[in-house]
DNA sequence: CGATAAATTAAACACATGTTTAAAATTGGT
DNA sequence: ACCAATTTTAAACATGTGTTTAATTTATCG
């Protein structure tokens, strides 16, 4: 026998690289199935519909990734004294450990996040939050307990500028690595941009509310 | 005569809307000239083809807003002291001039960076670059003039992470806009977004640069 | 007006997409 | 080894896409 991985895992293994790459909407079954050495039809037979297909490619990463945050956040909920730095921090080691579904899994779960948010209207996303929308709110009641000078709403608004900055970064980390090589001749992996932007965000969530310019 | 205004400026009026709310890749010229009352032919009759048409919808937008950022950013280079916010300041009048195009011209040429950025790939981006280098340039030697603790690299990435929570807040900015009524019983405008944003991204560039964790 | 150019139109084109079908191959259990 | 269930396969399907064509209409101007 050639192949070691079952079928469904090969058009999984495919599918999730080309949709970290280019997005859902821009791949096509046809190059899915093309670089899984599989046949077309069956991805229909093994999970319905290519939207199907998407979601389950996320969940793979989700239901690794989301159970592993939240036990970082309720472990950082028992102390009495929260930064914004910490809750970000939280993100670190489930974002580690999802190498273990694939070598660029970290980078991989961040991209389809991204265009799950962006690209179908709401579908994925409504998706999301009501699965681990509990996730969502611990992690949200803790960055307002770290920033109580902030309002709720304000928490809100910034935590989606943090999600923005993330999830944009990742998905066009490719174009800017290879800027940053041409114009600093410095290599910087996927984890490096990580590194980079979390005292971005942190600096950015904490910073102090202002009315008017 | 019905129509005021010509054939070619409807296509214009109507693929922005498009374009700004649901991408380029996502939106058929079908879409577009249903829209605009307009023959499906009449697009490449006059622009020559659908990439063509993206490249003029933006351009007629860069073409306002990049000069009247350059001024402005001129401008400031004389001060002999530069802060981050001052830089993003310079943003906030060339955005609200483009209501000149279109009522929601600021929020829409937003949208339009957000997806000329991620989508295509490298190509609109580069030819942004290319076509407005220089403002770019003048913009990151502001940016790490009013942050000279950072380095050029550093100012670098905190500047794309800053143009990915920018783009990001404004494309999802009907969706999170829907979640801030429901949760908060507030109305937010797209220019509340933004000064929202501000402080924000003032923030996470002017944080302290870290190694490691 | 009448002729020349410009613009609009309906139809077709060539191609790519997700999905379905029905036959063939493979597998698993007794 | 056999039969039944599962899986794989090639082909077709229906639909949507950007683009082109050729005919018609509208505008321009001597």
């Amino acid at each position: 026998m050639a192949a070691r991985t079952s079928t469904k895992d090969k058009i999984l293994n495919a599918a999730e690289a080309l949709f970290a790459e280019h997005g859902f909407e821009q791949t096509s079954l046809r190059q899915i199935t093309a670089d899984a050495n599989v046949n077309l039809a069956s991805v229909n037979y093994h999970f319905g519909s290519k939207k199907a297909l998407i979601q389950a490619v996320i969940a793979r990463y989700s239901s690794l990734f989301m159970p592993a945050l939240d036990a970082k956040l309720k472990q950082l909920q028992s102390h009495p004294q929260i930064s914004t730095r910490e809750v970000f921090d939280c993100f670190r080691e489930p974002l580690r450990e999802l190498v273990h579904i694939n070598k660029r899994g970290p980078a991989i779960y961040l991209s389809l996040l991204g265009y799950a948010y962006a690209e179908i209207q709401g579908h994925l996303r409504r998706f999301t939050m009501q699965e681990y929308g509990d996730v969502i709110l611990r992690l949200v009641t803790l960055l307002h307990a770290a920033n109580p000078q902030l309002t709720a709403e304000d928490v809100f608004w910034r935590l989606h500028f943090v999600l923005g900055a993330t999830v944009f970064a990742q998905v066009s980390s490719q174009a800017l690595q290879e800027i940053a090589k041409a114009d600093f001749n410095s290599d910087v992996s996927a984890e490096d941009i990580i590194d980079k932007l979390i005292p971005f965000i942190a600096g950015g969530l904490d910073a102090p509310h202002e009315n008017e310019i």
